[in-house]
DNA sequence: CTTGGAATGTCAACAATGCTGACGTAAAAA
DNA sequence: TTTTTACGTCAGCATTGTTGACATTCCAAG
C-alpha cells in the first residue's frame, strides 16, 4: 500500500535527480527488452511481433481494432506483423460472427508455447529485480509507472487488470 | 500449489503480479517518451537524436567510441544521426589532440538549447509522477529499475553519477 | 428499401533507425 | 618498416513506424 508522502507534501527534486531518473528508465528499458530480444531474434520475429503474442494472448478473441488501442500504432503497422504471424500459423483470425467487418485474434498452440517462453524470461529478470528490493520498493516502482502513464493508457493498463479477475 | 510464505526477505509474486508490472513498463515507457516525441516531430528528428544529445550535453567532449558503448548501438547507426546533428549545427566534432583517430563531440549553443528542451519536458512529467507518490515510492523505483539493467549498464548508470560530482 | 457515410481491415509506398559489410586513416605492434 | 588493430564514414538492407487509397460491411437518414 502506498502512503503518499506522509511528512513532505512536496519533496525537493533536483535537476540533476530527475535527470537521473530519465537515465535510468532508459537503461533499463534496454535490460527489460533484452531477453525477449534474443528469443525474438531466433525466430526471425521482432518486438513488435512480441507485444502483438503478448496482448492476444492476454484478451484472446480480441478484435484488430482493439489491440490497435492497446498498442498505440498504426492498424496498417500492426497488420504487418499479424500477417506474418497467421502465416506462420501462430495467430487465428476469425471474421466476426456479428460483426463481419471485424476479425478476432486468437493464438495457436504454437502461439500460445512462443508466448510463455517470452513472458517467462521477462518475468523472470522482473522477478529477480523485485527480489532483490523488497515489496515496498515494488510498491512504488509500480506507482511510479502508473503515473507516467498518459490518462487512456492508465485506463487501459486497469481495464487490463481487472480482465482477469 | 504450495504457497511459500510471506516472511520479508521472501517475496511470492503471482504471475499475474509480473504480467502487470510488465504492462505498467511497457505503457510507462510509451508516456515517458511522449513528450520529447512531440518536440522532436517538430523539428524533424526523432529518438535516436534526443539520446545522442541528451548523452552529449551529460558528457561534454565525449568520444563517439564512448557514446556507442553508452548508447548501445552500432557506430554506423549512430554516425547517420551525428551527421544531421553536425549538419544541422546543434552538435561540434573536433578532431582528437592527442589521438587523431577519435571525434570528441560537444553541443553547441542551439544543441544546448534543445536539450533542454526536450530535457525540460521530460523532466516534469517524471516530477509530476514523483510528486504524487512520495519519496519512499521513488527510491523504490529506481532501485527496481537499477535492478532491471544489465550488469554493463549498471556500471554505466554510476559512471555518470560519478561523473556530475 | 435504398443509399450514403462511417467503421474495419488490407495493400502500397515512404521514413526513421536498427543492422552488416567495405573501406580510409591513424595508431600500435611485430 | 610492415602488419595489425582501432576509429570513424559510406553504402545498402531489415524492421517497424507513418500516410494514402481502397474493398467490405454495417448502420442510419431518407
Amino acid at each position: 500500500m502506498i502512503r503518499p508522502s506522509r511528512v513532505e507534501n512536496r519533496l525537493y527534486l533536483t535537476d540533476e535527480q530527475l535527470r537521473q531518473g530519465i537515465e535510468a528508465m532508459f537503461f533499463a528499458y534496454r535490460g527489460f527488452t533484452a531477453d525477449p530480444d534474443r528469443l525474438l531474434e531466433d525466430q526471425g520475429y521482432g518486438r513488435a511481433h512480441h507485444r502483438a503474442l503478448h496482448f492476444i494472448g492476454r484478451v484472446p478473441g480480441t478484435t484488430v481494432n482493439n489491440l490497435l488501442m492497446i498498442l498505440g500504432v498504426t492498424k496498417q503497422s500492426l497488420n504487418r506483423v499479424l500477417r506474418s504471424l497467421q502465416n506462420d500459423e501462430l495467430v487465428i483470425s476469425k471474421v466476426g460472427a456479428k460483426d463481419k467487418r471485424e476479425r478476432h485474434l486468437t493464438l495457436t498452440d504454437k502461439g500460445i508455447q512462443l508466448e510463455k517462453a517470452l513472458n517467462h524470461v521477462q518475468s523472470e529478470r522482473m522477478r529477480a529485480a523485485y527480489r532483490a528490493v523488497g515489496s515496498e520498493a515494488v510498491e512504488g516502482f509500480r506507482a511510479v509507472l502508473e503515473h507516467m502513464m498518459d490518462a487512456e493508457m492508465q485506463k487501459i493498463y486497469h481495464d487490463l487488470k481487472e480482465q482477469t479477475k
